[in-house]
DNA sequence: TTTTTTGACATACAATACTATATCAATGAC
DNA sequence: GTCATTGATATAGTATTGTATGTCAAAAAA
């Protein structure tokens, strides 16, 4: 039954997976069924432009229509700029929201100052760097595990345990960032975020 | 209605005229109805899929998916290195047929060889160049006599009308080609058939 | 272990594209 | 003026998507 357009049908389910979302989530964003999208990345259904329109402008990629003379030169241009084992804006603006709500939990919080602030700079490591690729499945459930977090009040239990499970996870990214590069662990001169326009 | 691919419904209409297909003739090659094509272009209808493909595809166009951060560097490679202002490969694949029917037939015929020689050299020219955006309707119907032509027996006076009208189109051609740069009227150094394949 | 999440799949109904064919007004060729 | 082409519509029947829900097994989290 697949048509021809393998093409699009993988390069929807590598964007997905590469943003951290689920089938049921991106449905959620795009407003296109869950079990359509299912279908779509098995080469099970035919979708009409509206649907697929609304789910790639959910992952931020465009349909663009290329001459095939000068497709070999895009395709070059997509592999060599397109945004190499990052997190999505996408997924870092859901993250900045949760963040932003624990962070204003934790200004009420009476634990020592010392500790409160050291939470604040854990946080704000994962604002200013770029979650490597392989790292983006366990940001996104530390995301949604700050999402849980803050819809209860926090006390001192679960401020440890949140502080525990945020050096945990600074540490595995730090350990997959640099696989060779120099080892730093405080506060390193990580390549910053370039918002983006840059072409 | 209009979802938000007027983008793409416009890159069709565009495509198809500077192709110098009628939307009959282009639902022939790709298959898909003529009212769809109608309807598309007139964003009264969210095609699927696969129509698009095939429509697109029928006019040597591809469907990239690209990432918005590289949004602005592919089309910019899309404006400097996509053919600008030619005719089709398909069109002039099926100009070439007709022409080679008629030259065939034009040996046979009983005129001076010096006028049958220059007509000969008026259709080479057209083989030779590409031919401007503002001129493919010209050249179209100039291709639609010709294979009308083919179907009945070349006389004298046939041949007559057919070096007038093949000298007019040759004319017109030169004058919008040429709109500043050197006016050369006799074989000039056009710029080549540079059949594709250029990156 | 127990609970949640995830992706694949099912089912029923509504909406709409697709097919095949035809008509029509406007345009242009002859 | 006559005829062909073109693009826009129309109609009727068919096929498929879209929608709303729900189920289920496997994987992961608690």
């Amino acid at each position: 039954m697949s048509y021809e357009f393998d093409h699009l049908r993988t390069a929807l389910r590598k964007a997905r997976v590469s943003f951290g979302l689920s089938q049921r989530e991106l449905s959620g964003i795009s407003g296109v069924q869950q079990a359509q999208i299912s279908k779509f990345e098995n080469g099970a259904v035919d979708l009409r432009l509206s649907s697929l329109v609304a789910l790639f402008r959910a992952l931020e990629l465009e349909l663009e229509l290329v001459p095939r003379t000068c497709l070999p030169a895009v395709q070059s241009i997509i592999r060599t700029t397109s945004p190499k084992s990052t997190i999505s804006r996408k997924l870092s603006a859901r993250g900045k929201i949760a963040v932003d709500h624990v962070m204003q939990g934790l200004t009420q919080l009476d634990q020592t100052a010392k500790q409160v602030q050291y939470l604040q700079e854990l946080i704000r490591f994962f604002e200013r760097i770029r979650i490597p690729a392989d790292q983006t499945k366990n940001y996104t459930r530390w995301v949604k595990y700050l999402e849980r977090l803050h819809a209860m009040p926090i006390d001192a239990e679960k401020f440890e345990a949140l502080l525990k499970r945020t050096e945990a996870l600074r540490n595995q990214i730090e350990r997959s960032q640099s696989p060779r590069s120099q080892g730093l662990s405080e506060k390193p001169a990580y390549s910053l975020d370039e918002e983006d326009g840059h072409v």
